[in-house]
DNA sequence: TCTGGGGTCCTGGGGCTA
DNA sequence: TCTGTAGCCCCAGGACCC
């Protein structure tokens, strides 16, 4: 059993790319929406035919040609079996008069750091999960907030009084956010980050969902494997091959013969997590590990016909990873490439530096030493440079 | 016509050293 | 001095996440 003492939320703001467009066009609002592609998809005003006022007038899916994938997508969109990471012109087959805006990432930072601010105000203990969600300690929060009482009686009705005042505290955060950004989010109450994150994807959107430590079995176990945070598309397949499809059945499997198939670490995390256990702590600071550029071309560059377009697009790349990492303030005592190729395998290196650098020329220097070390037979599909042991300057 | 970009973490192999 | 081994770091690849 998780320890119960603690309540943990997980707050994941709603379709939070889409939503953010759809504050900027709200005639969009009810549609099918897809976020992704390059900048060539903006919006652009025009006369109407009957000589009325200009009306802005949007790039549909069908008419998309590239590489591009979904970002994200609305509500209405996803009706139609359109996700996230879908090639764009796989999606057009699905929902073909979906409307097609580009990635503004500017602007979801922005938001971002507004609904971020907005939850601090209430609860400090904020960990940062990325642009559109974040865990929140509400442990000392709940506590402050539960009146002295009766000593007996507090103790019959401590646990219910908690997730009492917990539901307070995220409906709060629910207002808030949606004061400081427009926008709705879900929340998911916990004893812990693993079902915290389960609990948030219960009742989206707009969501409020709580799963206390006794609840585990009835609510978490039915689920199938793939929801738990960690179990991606291989092991959810593996597990499915083993017989295990649900998060119940993966709880009740031998440790030692999920250990066999899975490795120690990764068996033994598995199993806990399965069972509700997880006690890692809300990390509310913490400095990055590593910072990257990359790039895929629109068509596929041959290493010796395409070679003055490639040396170009790898100084590009070592350019703006240097300015990343000076504006950052960090430099990097190892500096990498990565490769990938026309059939996909993808191939990287790396290089330790003598001494830490953010400077343009060095990181240069120490990528072209790692793309020597690649045999470069096929085309050319990505190709990227990565800062990583990093130091504040 | 498959499959972006920017990250983290884990594993396993190989080299080095105590 | 030789050998085995444990621990550590570096490197490469893979899975996963948003």
């Amino acid at each position: 059993m998780p320890d119960p003492s603690r309540v943990i939320a997980h707050l994941d703001m709603d379709a939070f790319y889409a939503s953010v467009e759809l504050l900027r066009y709200p005639e969009l609002r009810g549609m099918s929406v897809v976020i992704g592609g390059g900048s060539r998809q903006q919006p652009r005003w025009e006369n109407d035919a009957q000589g009325g006022a200009p009306r802005r007038v949007f790039a549909r899916l069908r008419d998309y040609v590239g590489r591009g994938v979904i970002t994200t997508a609305t509500y209405e969109a996803r009706a139609f079996g359109v996700n996230s990471a879908m090639g764009l012109m796989k999606a057009a087959k699905k929902v073909p008069d979906a409307i097609l805006l580009p990635t503004d990432f500017d602007e979801y930072r922005k938001y971002s750091r507004l609904f971020k601010a907005a939850v601090q105000a209430i609860a400090p203990q904020v960990e940062d999960r990325g642009i559109d969600e974040i865990y929140i300690d509400l442990t000392e929060l709940v506590a402050a907030r539960l009146t002295p009482g009766d000593e007996s009686e507090a103790r019959r009705t401590r646990e219910t009084d908690t997730w009492w005042s917990a539901r307070e505290i995220a409906l709060e955060l629910k207002l808030t956010v949606r004061d400081a950004t427009g926008l709705s989010c879900s929340i998911g109450l916990a004893p812990n980050k693993l079902i915290a994150k389960i609990a948030s994807e219960l009742n989206k959107p707009d969501g409020l969902a709580i799963i206390t430590a006794p609840e585990i079995e009835a609510r978490l176990w039915p689920l199938p494997v793939r929801r738990m945070h960690g179990v991606g598309p291989k092991s959810a397949a593996k597990l499915g091959r083993l017989g295990i499809a649900s998060i119940g059945e993966l709880a009740q499997a031998e440790p030692a013969w999920l250990a066999q198939n899975f490795g120690k670490a990764n068996a033994a995390w598995m199993h806990d997590a399965a069972n509700g256990r997880d006690d890692r702590p809300v990390v509310t600071l913490s400095e990055p590990k590593s910072i990257s550029r990359e790039t895929t071309f629109d068509r596929d560059l041959h290493p010796v016909h395409d070679r003055a377009q490639l040396t170009r697009i790898f100084s590009e790349l070592c350019a703006e990873l240097s300015s990343d990492l000076q504006r950052k303030q960090y430099a990097s005592k190892t500096i990498g490439i990565k490769l990938r190729f026309e059939n996909f395998k993808t191939v990287t290196r790396d290089s330790t530096l003598a001494t830490p650098t953010d400077d343009a020329a060095e990181i240069r220097r120490a990528a072209g030493e790692c793309l020597k070390r690649v045999e470069l037979e096929k085309r050319i599909r990505l190709l990227g440079v990565r800062a990583g042991s990093l130091l504040p300057t």
